[in-house]
DNA sequence: TGACCTCGTTTGTAGCCCTA
DNA sequence: TAGGGCTACAAACGAGGTCA
């Protein structure tokens, strides 16, 4: 488990985070539009971390040095990219404060190591703003399938069904559908319904979510916005829903799972008309 | 042969100075 | 003023040398 970081639920990455992180570090990858050498710097370090997963800062260095002066001239820069610095009685804001990233401890023969990896909220931002191209997503759900087992750990399964559409994944990492579902087409999916449900169920973890928690609420979001593509196009239509039920056909976990917080939201809501049934006179 | 010492490597913390 | 370059320092550990 991950120490010494918090992170919030989705919102809490919607409202604060993403602005926050674009603010500091960018809004576009620095491979497009650089706007600071520092931002170039962490996104080159969040792109390590995703296409290679877990590592030390020492092994972060060595992937482009190979002499060892370079190497820790290097790794310095990283570790002060990952836990800011003081200066002057100021203190940067790093990656891990920020929660992009994540560390631990991993004892590796008889030496405690840092190892630092992506959070989910780092997972969404790379997403977002690094502009990777499909090899790259793919690296990065293979790196990151047990942080977010339910979508990365089926990335091939869900690829064989979905084809592309698996990439839209970067299209909401941008917060899409999060916080404007009211955009989306009234249908007979109750797409509006879920959505806000999920953020009613883990609105209380603003402040600090569990990245388990988190894992199953980024999930339940990819899942029930993949239906708002059958809901956009007509002709489309038939062929998006089959494929999103041949999903869960053939994955009985992942049914399990997913429809269980639809039987979930379906009683909060006729629980809360029941009452209403109730008061009338 | 075992104890001890030295040196290098890896990881980590902190601060000063310079520059764009 | 934020960020980059550089340096000093420390802890833990392994490898290798020295000595009784």
């Amino acid at each position: 488990m991950p120490e010494n970081t918090t992170f919030g639920n989705l919102q809490s990455y919607r409202n604060y985070t993403q602005p926050t992180v674009k603010r500091l570090f960018g809004d576009t990858s620095f491979r497009k539009k650089r706007k600071s050498k520092h931002q170039e710097n962490v996104h080159k370090l969040l792109e390590a971390l995703a296409l290679h997963g877990s590592m030390t800062t020492w092994e972060i260095a060595q992937l482009h040095y190979s002499d060892i002066p370079a190497i820790r001239t290097r790794e310095k820069e990283l570790r002060r990219l990952l836990v800011g610095r003081k200066d002057r009685g100021k203190k940067s804001l790093g990656v891990l404060d920020v929660g992009l990233v994540v560390s631990e401890k991993i004892k590796i023969k008889q030496n405690i190591s840092n190892y630092y990896r992506l959070s989910l909220h780092g997972i969404l931002y790379c997403l977002d703003v690094l502009g990777f191209r499909k090899k790259d997503v793919d690296a990065m759900a293979h790196n990151y399938e047990k942080t977010l087992p339910m979508v990365f750990g089926k990335w091939g399964y869900l690829k064989s069904i979905l084809d592309n559409d698996v990439y839209r994944i970067q299209i909401l990492a941008e917060g899409l559908f999060l916080d404007n579902i009211h955009i989306t087409k009234i249908s007979k999916i109750p797409i509006f319904e879920i959505i806000t449900y999920l953020n009613v169920k883990y609105q209380n973890y603003y402040e600090s979510i569990s990245e388990k928690d988190l894992a199953d609420q980024i999930s339940y979001w990819f899942y029930t916005t993949l239906l708002i593509h059958s809901t956009m196009n007509r002709k489309m239509e038939k062929t998006e829903l089959e494929k999103w039920k041949k999903i869960f056909a053939n994955d009985k976990k992942l049914k399990r799972w997913f429809f269980g917080f639809v039987k979930e939201t379906s009683k909060f809501y006729s629980d809360r008309f029941d009452y209403l049934k109730i008061l009338e006179p």
